[in-house]
DNA sequence: GCCAACGTTGGC
DNA sequence: GCCAACGTTGGC
């Protein structure tokens, strides 16, 4: 079982459409780090901070599982998406990603209080520089996440 | 394979 | 809108 942090725009996809759609494919990804940990270390049930990103109070919004192996991302191939990919041919796919379960909506475990939490501090997406939209997360952080949120 | 130029991310 | 940090591109 591994963990991760997965970066939304809630804008386009926020923990309240997941919570309403109860899966979506997580389309979009557009960089290879993150697409080969999709493709290569996610394992069906793994548990998701669902990150609400660039927007006016980021932080973790709620809680999601991985539900598929990665597969095509179909957005590569339709010249109408903004994550349309010319140079991606159809017998050999350049994008994929996973489906994820939506588990739970949470309080909002915002940026700042992860910054100024001790035992959070370790987290990858919390590091100078890093922007990376996939971030794994360690057992330990996911329970001091969990113990954050759901703390009154 | 180097690396300068350019593009993107994402918090502020 | 700014800008630091990082990724990608493409000429050589």
């Amino acid at each position: 079982m591994n963990y991760w942090l997965m970066k939304s725009e809630p804008d386009e996809a926020a923990i309240t459409d997941l919570a309403r759609a109860g899966t979506l494919p997580w389309t979009g990804v557009r960089n290879y780090q993150a697409r080969n940990l999709m493709r290569d270390a996610m394992r069906l049930g793994d548990g998701v901070l669902f990150y609400h990103s660039s927007c006016a109070e980021p932080g973790v919004a709620g809680l999601a599982e991985v539900c598929s192996a990665a597969y095509p991302d179909a957005t590569q191939f339709d010249p109408a998406s903004p994550y349309f990919d010319p140079k991606s041919k159809p017998d050999a796919p350049r994008w994929v990603h996973v489906d994820v379960r939506w588990r739970e909506t949470t309080r909002l475990l915002s940026l700042k209080e992860m910054r100024e939490a001790p035992e959070l501090a370790s987290m990858q997406v919390l590091q100078r520089g890093s922007r990376l939209s996939i971030t794994p997360v360690t057992a330990a952080e996911w329970q001091a996440v969990l113990k954050r949120l759901h703390a009154a």
